[in-house]
RNA sequence: GCGCCGAUCGGAUAGCGGCUAUUCCAGUGGACUGUAAAUCCACGGCCCAAUGGGCAUCGGGGGUUCGAGUCCCUCUCGGCGCACCA
């Protein structure tokens, strides 16, 4: 397939800075995607959990500008993988999940990220693929194979192995197997190049590896960094309640991106957005609140359309800087004898009674009119509107 | 198989047989704000006819004891070491 070689355009994918490393070397990638003819590139994501975050959906842009230059973008679920779990990202062993997990987890991603990769172009659409299409056929026999191309100090060398090897904690042999099946990957897919976050370069480089050895090919790794908080070196992700998850409503979407300390402001920027580098100074410049809502609002619009982000931006406004009442409001019925902390303990809206009079005594729930609630025994009436905390809204109807 | 160690809140962690089970992080609510950070205050199992009271709680079960997170037995789960060089 005939590829754009246009330069600038090359150019301006790396102007970011989003990415880090290059192998063998950034220099030799951009020649080849000046040669003129396409390369085979993937992504590979564990579908671990329901949702996509930001840290991921910053991976995907890349992914589609090269796309849009003509070549060949493969997203892999690595949905047997997920049940194994990558022992990268923490000390302990990760949880393995089930069939049946791994597949609900997966229902719902395609739809998350159809706003940044195009399926559906007519001539050069993103592939979607599975690697238990060929990691669950392996024999015993492959396996074994595969796994002589390695040495257990080379997979002792990744970090993590090394750490736990020094604190005494276990390293299953399974988890070994990890970069094995994350190589043969790539192999099974013969592609070019893999797109990973800097976390998974040791990953890639066994699939380095293993296409050097077995296809006589010098794949490509372009690792990204990591979205961070440039001050405290915190990774956004799911465990740390850092995670920005775009499965969310435009709403506690556009929240959520406000919420984030100011210096992630940068990173989301560059990561995150597509609003040009030369917008960068002019945007800093108006000042964090500011800054944040324009990166807020940019994000919004890509996953859920102008339409929605201006209403969540505007709802947002309403909300939080002028303390009102969000338009789309739970409503819960009330009949007659129930109490109005049973009723919330029902809806899930509080955990429990317990907790619905530590937040009357604290002062946590107010009326529209901002009137604090302090007897917990208090009746609401039909159309009362119930402030909790700062962010859950009730309308008793 | 043998030996040693461990299991206490979402995570980490303390707890000579004796009062209300400790501390840190995270969390929730409040103040100041920009649903930022920093800071400060409060909260922290569940339930009730609440200035009070009841029930639960340290992996499961049993026991010793006036009294057990703590001691003993047993089970479950987990870890490390040994079991070849030694």
């Amino acid at each position: 397939m005939k590829t754009i070689t246009d330069k600038n355009r090359i150019d301006e994918i790396f102007a970011r800075g989003t990415v880090v490393e290059v192998l063998p070397s950034k220099e030799e990638f951009i020649r080849r995607l000046m040669s003129g003819t396409s390369i085979r590139i993937y992504i590979g994501v564990d579908p671990t959990g329901v949702a996509i975050h930001l840290g991921h959906a910053k991976n995907l842009f890349f992914l589609e500008e090269l796309r849009q230059l003509g070549h060949e973008v493969i997203f892999l679920f690595g949905d047997f993988t997920a049940r194994i779990g990558d022992p990268s990202d923490k000390k302990a062993t990760r949880k393995q999940l089930s069939v049946d997990e791994v597949k609900a987890n997966m229902s719902g991603w395609i739809e998350q990220i159809k706003p940044i990769l195009n399926f559906d172009d007519k001539d050069n659409p993103v592939k979607i693929m599975y690697n238990s299409t060929w990691l669950s056929k392996l024999t015993f026999e492959d396996i074994l194979e595969l796994s002589s191309n390695f040495t257990v100090q080379q997979m002792l060398e990744r970090d993590m192995f090394a750490k736990r090897m020094k604190e005494n904690m276990p390293i299953h042999l399974h988890e070994f197997m990890y970069p094995l099946m994350q190589g043969y990957d790539s192999v099974a897919m013969d592609v070019d190049a893999e797109l990973c976050g800097t976390d998974q370069i040791f990953n890639a480089m066994a699939g380095r590896t293993l296409m050097r050895r077995l296809k006589n090919k010098e794949k490509f790794v372009i690792a990204l960094n990591l979205v961070a908080n440039p001050k405290t070196g915190e990774l956004m992700s799911k465990s740390n309640g850092t995670g920005v998850f775009v499965n969310a409503t435009p709403n506690e979407l556009f929240g959520s991106i406000m919420a984030l300390p100011d210096p992630m402001i940068e990173p989301l920027f560059l990561n995150c957005t597509r609003i040009p580098m030369q917008d960068k100074e002019a945007l800093i410049a108006q000042g964090p609140r500011e800054a944040k809502a324009r990166i807020a609002f940019d994000i919004v619009r890509r996953f859920h359309g102008e339409e929605l982000a201006k209403v969540a931006e505007q709802t947002f406004n309403n909300t939080f800087t002028k303390g009102g009442v969000p338009e789309d409001i739970q409503e819960i019925h009330i009949d007659g004898a129930i109490s109005l902390a049973d009723l919330l303990v029902q809806a899930k809206i509080v955990p429990s009674k317990t907790e619905w009079r530590r937040l009357v005594e604290a002062g946590g729930i107010k009326l529209e009119d901002d009137t604090k609630v302090t007897d917990p025994n208090f009746k609401p009436e039909k159309g009362t509107i119930l402030k909790i905390g700062k962010r859950r809204f009730v309308k008793i109807v």
